[in-house]
DNA sequence: GTGAACGGGTTTACGCCGTAAACCCTGCGG
DNA sequence: CCGCAGGGTTTACGGCGTAAACCCGTTCAC
């Protein structure tokens, strides 16, 4: 194979034509992109024709009404409104408003399972595993924008359970797959943290820039956007082109390629990760 | 100087003889360990012997209040009443909850001001510099652990501040010091990317991990913590011990250097950092 | 000296929040 | 026919953020 110990260079986007001009190329994980993230709610138990209140519908109704509205939006009133129904009803089904937000996050996050490019076991190596595992959070984590940072912040079960993976599944499978292609213990667990703050870093970052520029009250003003001073910033201002450009998407994928690189010379060379190379 | 293109090995800890038996050895940047993180407000104008409220004193009181006990718990009423005033006096300086929080953050965040390790010009390279800054932040979100979630939250002013990096002053100090160490400004502009978000991944976790460890109201029982089911994770049970393990400063560390001496290559071989290096 | 203005704090009041408790209502097994 | 239970509603309470009116010592022009 060309390229040494290169990543495998995999799921070429390939639109149109050539390279070279840097054409507006769609972003793989934008929603609907690619995958299952998005759709959260197929049915409840499929024999009821309408209503019916039910924890699933509960959590459904809470994502679409955060994703619609804002985190800050939802109260168990309006979600009630928002479902045809009493406050108070949801209570039969949910145990008060923290533990619907958890149950928010679990049921977003479980959207992975859904996700057909992601799977729990490795079938054409951890490099394949982990881009595929990590495309599928970014794509949850574009899909539902307001809801990420509470993945992101609420605290796990565990110590040792990191967002964005929040489920023991997930961790488990990552472990695995790990161990399973040649990493010590040492190295799969210090390979679990370090992607684990890769994600959270560059996908809370992403969803966060991406909330902003919409909000600044639409900018009614004739003069562009000289919001604050600036001026004592002209480093700032120079480089405001580059600054505002949006990269995320290659962004994030030159960074995992080079996460894996390094993993993968952590696993090669046996090390545990702590050690230089050299 | 030895270590060809290594990152430069600074601010070794060095406690007592050894570095072979890996003694605990205490976190440089815990809590007054170093520099003046921590240190809110000295005073307002000295002349007022005892109250007066002042925002520089209602904020310093909320940063306290949120870091003892938790954001949540943080209301005007409950505020007003820490500072020995009603809740609607606070109205006087700040215009709302929102915007005090939003004064909390950008307060916790000004700490880096008062940390003498930290500087606004590289004076011994960038890779100084950008360690320096680096622990810096680390102390403020070990400092603060409650506030911090907020500081990597909150919707920065425009799209190109990211946090925890929040001041346009510490970008405009970071670009500068980069393009004056060689960086093309694409380079620069990538390397503050993945600067922040590397410090937002990692800090993020390691204060929320922090944060669990007390929390799980204090584990009563007699038989250790098998809250879960566990059981269907046989490799998370094998590695428990390893997963438990609190390794975030040197994990820091490791990663911190990693970092920089990507960027170093990105900045030697004068590429743009979406380019293959080969 | 005196009265108007004013900075800074308090009181009152309103609407919305989460949620405990009591209350219906409808279908169903005996 | 009855009781009962599941599922939704009503009512009620305390706490929240905050608008508006109020109060009261200082200051300052005259």
């Amino acid at each position: 194979m060309p390229g040494g110990t290169r990543a495998t260079r995999r799921r070429e986007v390939r639109v149109d034509g050539e390279d070279t001009i840097p054409m507006r190329r769609p972003d793989p994980d934008s929603p609907e992109g690619r995958g299952g993230a998005g759709i959260v709610v197929p049915a409840g138990p499929p024999s009821t024709g309408r209503a019916g209140l039910d924890r699933r519908r509960i959590l459904g109704a809470a994502i679409e009404y955060i994703d619609r509205h804002g985190l800050a939006a939802l109260t168990m009133r309006r979600l009630g409104a928002h479902l045809g129904v009493e406050a108070m009803a949801l209570y039969r089904y949910v145990p008060g408003r923290e533990q619907l937000l958890d149950g928010v996050v679990e049921t977003v996050v479980d959207e992975l399972y859904g996700d057909p490019e992601v799977h729990l076991r490795a079938a054409h190596g951890w490099q394949d595993y982990a881009q595929r595992l990590a495309h599928g959070v970014r794509r949850i984590a574009l899909a539902h924008p307001e809801v990420f940072p509470l993945v992101a912040t609420r605290p796990p079960a565990a110590p040792w359970v990191r967002p964005p993976l929040r489920s023991l599944r997930w961790i488990e499978s990552f472990l695995t797959v790990m161990t399973d292609s040649g990493f010590s213990p040492e190295a799969a667990v210090a390979a679990y943290r370090a992607y684990s703050s890769f994600l959270l870093g560059h996908l809370l970052l992403e969803v966060s820039q991406k909330g902003v520029q919409i909000t600044p009250e639409d900018a009614p003003e004739g003069v562009p956007d000289t919001g604050t001073d600036l001026g004592q910033y002209p480093l700032v201002v120079e480089l405001e082109e580059l600054l505002s450009r949006d990269e995320s998407a290659a962004e994030f994928e030159e960074a995992l390629e080079n996460l894996l690189d390094r993993l993968e010379s952590v696993r090669a060379e046996g090390r545990v990760p702590g050690e230089r190379s050299e």
